[in-house]
Order: structure tokens, then sequence, then C-alpha cells
DNA sequence: CCAGACTACTCACAAACTTGACTACGAGCC
DNA sequence: GGCTCGTAGTCAAGTTTGTGAGTAGTCTGG
């Protein structure tokens, strides 16, 4: 059970239809788990047979129907007793990563464009995350929101993902100016 | 294809035996990708059938004999396809982020043991690629050895290490204080 | 007025990954 | 002498993910 829990912790913020959770999920907005799609209708219906959500049918008119989905208690209580399991060791699994790592075998021209690619979508990000952090604490300052604000978690975690972002902006970057002028030199067929 | 290419590239850096790959595959050193033991092993087969890599039976004296894998011209020409195809985006899966995002709707005590524990691995993963990168560039300084040194992939994606894990540690010990601060006063049953 | 994008969801298969158990021998410790 | 740890692997089963394809109506731009 993996998805499991990010679902259910999603749903914390409020109702959402399958359609709306894939998107929420393929940003990684909120929740540090990628799914498709697919995935999340799969789990939403074994979580709804399990009895930790509910869905409740939304006739709309001019467009298709939609379920949306709330916690229930057993929900909330499995989650409880998620949070209180010792964590799993974060699962980071990168491709890029691989083709630095073997740059000084292959043609670095790809994998400059690749790093200069992931930089720039690192950068978008980053912006999102930065309007959610700037919406979620509306008017006040990042401290007063942190001291007494009521709902922090979604916070703390967008912020995770703002630094995380930065960082793997920077590396992009500086990465990509050294393999540049180590290109340029030459030194190194 | 995908644990594939991550030991192709381990291979870039000798002679491995599946024993000892578990085990740069344990930590995630050198690579940005976890497997265990028994998927590398099949790994290896498979790699082994396709001719991508050959391995070369070593008897022992006082252990087990064991066998060292080394990349073919087809494993090279492998990884130098993978390097210029276009890069899947990163990975990134994380219990403890999905704990946080739930944590004012469960109890804050475990969430914050667990954040101990992550802060202190971070740390300890921290000190072990930094050990790392001092053995790569050797007695040079880093700027020098970025520019000269004939082998620079390693020693890029073990700086990605360094700035991942420092950002991860510091992220926990902030988190916790946020949390900690919060029980303190209470305000938020 | 038609192509393409968006909402909303479903089915099904194939890869990839996780888990647990098991073999076998040597070395070091008390 | 028994215990545990480290080396070096293998087998099997189960869960989770990834991927491609398909349906069907609505809104939008040229």
């Amino acid at each position: 059970m993996a998805l499991r829990h990010a679902v259910l912790a999603a749903l914390l913020d409020g109702e959402y239809s399958g359609y709306q959770l894939a998107k929420v999920f393929d940003v990684g907005v909120a929740n540090f788990w990628y799914a498709a799609p697919q995935q999340l209708y799969g789990e939403l219906a074994k979580l709804e047979r399990d009895g930790l959500i509910t869905g409740r049918q939304v006739i709309q008119r001019h467009r298709p129907n939609k379920r949306l989905f709330t916690l229930t208690g057993a929900g909330v209580a499995e989650l409880e007793r998620f949070a209180s399991a010792p964590a799993k060791p974060l699962v980071l699994r990168d491709d890029l990563a691989v083709k630095v790592h073997a740059v000084d075998h292959v043609d670095p021209e790809p994998v400059l464009a690749q790093l200069a690619e992931r930089a720039s979508t690192a950068a978008a990000k980053l912006a999102l995350y930065e309007r959610t952090l700037r919406e979620l604490r509306q008017d006040t300052d990042e401290e007063t929101f942190l001291r007494d604000g009521e709902r922090v978690g979604p916070y703390l975690t967008c912020l995770a993902g703002c630094r995380l972002e930065r960082t793997v902006h920077d590396w992009c970057v500086d990465t990509a100016r050294v393999l540049r002028q180590r290109a340029r030199t030459g030194s190194h067929p």
C-alpha cells in the first residue's frame, strides 16, 4: 500500500473527483507522489470498497457527471495508523543522474540539452509552488502563518517542494556549466 | 527498462560482482537509483543474455566464488543510445512528506520522531558523499578537478547527492521546529 | 463547421519492484 | 561449541507501476 495513503492525505483538503486528483498528482503539488490517472481511479475504487472513502455522484449539465470522494472516519483512522508507522526511506530514481554519471563515456551534447530542460521544468515548478505558498498563507507572513495557521501540513510539504526544485535547478545549471566548459577546452575526447 | 541503465552506468567504474553492486545500490552512492539485491542479480542475468555485459568467474580461497561483470561494446553503445534519448521526469516518492501533509489531522509526535530520523540519515549520507567526493578528486581542489579531471560524471552526481541530502536535512530540521513550537503553544488541538 | 483540446472515466496487459525465505561456507567472539 | 556476522548468491510469489488504447460529450479557435 503506497499510493493509498497519498490519496487519503490529498482528500484531507476536501472533496475531489478522480479527474481532479489526477491533475494534482500529475504536477506533484502537495504530495510527494506522482501517479497516472488510471492508477488513481483504481485506487479510489479500492478505497471505496474498503470503506475508507465515500463517493457521491454529482450531476453536471454541460459536462460529464463526476464522483466526488470524501474521507470516512475509517479513512482518517487509517491515515493516523500510517503516520505513526515507521517511514520507508525516500525513493528517488532519476534517469538524468544516471546519464550524468556516464557522461565521460558518452556524447555530452544530449545530456546538456536534458539538463537545460530539467532546469527549466524545475524553475516552472518552483514558480508554481511559490504561488501555492502565497495562496495558502493569504496575507499573513510565513512566520506567523507557520505559528498560528490552522493547516500547515500542505504548506510545509510545499516548502519542501520549493527547496527541492531550487536544489535541482541549481545543480542542473552548475553541471551544465562544468560540462560546457570541458567541451570547449576539448581536452577530454 | 530502467534499472538496466543504472547498472550499465555503474559498470563504467570497473568490474563488479552482483554482491558488490548490491551494496553500491543499497546506499545509492554514485547512482540515483536504489535496487534490492534480487533485482540486481536478475538484471545482470538479463544483461548478460543480451550481450551488454560479460561475466567472468573468480575462484576465491576462503570465501564463495563470485562472478565479476564488465561492459561490452554493445553495452556502451546501449548507454550511448540511452543518454541521447529524452529523460523521464525525476520520480520522487516519499512517505514522510505524505505524513507531514496530513500532520494537522493526526498525532504529530510520531511524525516528529520520523523527521528526526530522516534528518540523521540525511546527515549520514551527506558525510558519506562528502568523503566520496574527496576520494574522487584526491589532492586536487574541486574547481581544478571539474575542469581537468578525466572522469567527472560520478563526481557530479555525488555533488547532486550532497546538495539533495543537505536540502532534505535542513527541511526536516526546520519542519520539526515548526511542529514542536505548535505543539508547545497547543492552540491547535 | 471541423479540428483539436478539455472533462471524466474505463479496460487490460506488461514491466518493474518488493518481500520473504533459503543455501552454503568461513571468520571472529565468548 | 554455538552464535552471529559477512560473503555470494538463488527462487518464488505477490504487489505496484507504467503504458497504450478507447469512449463520449462539450467548448474553443480559425
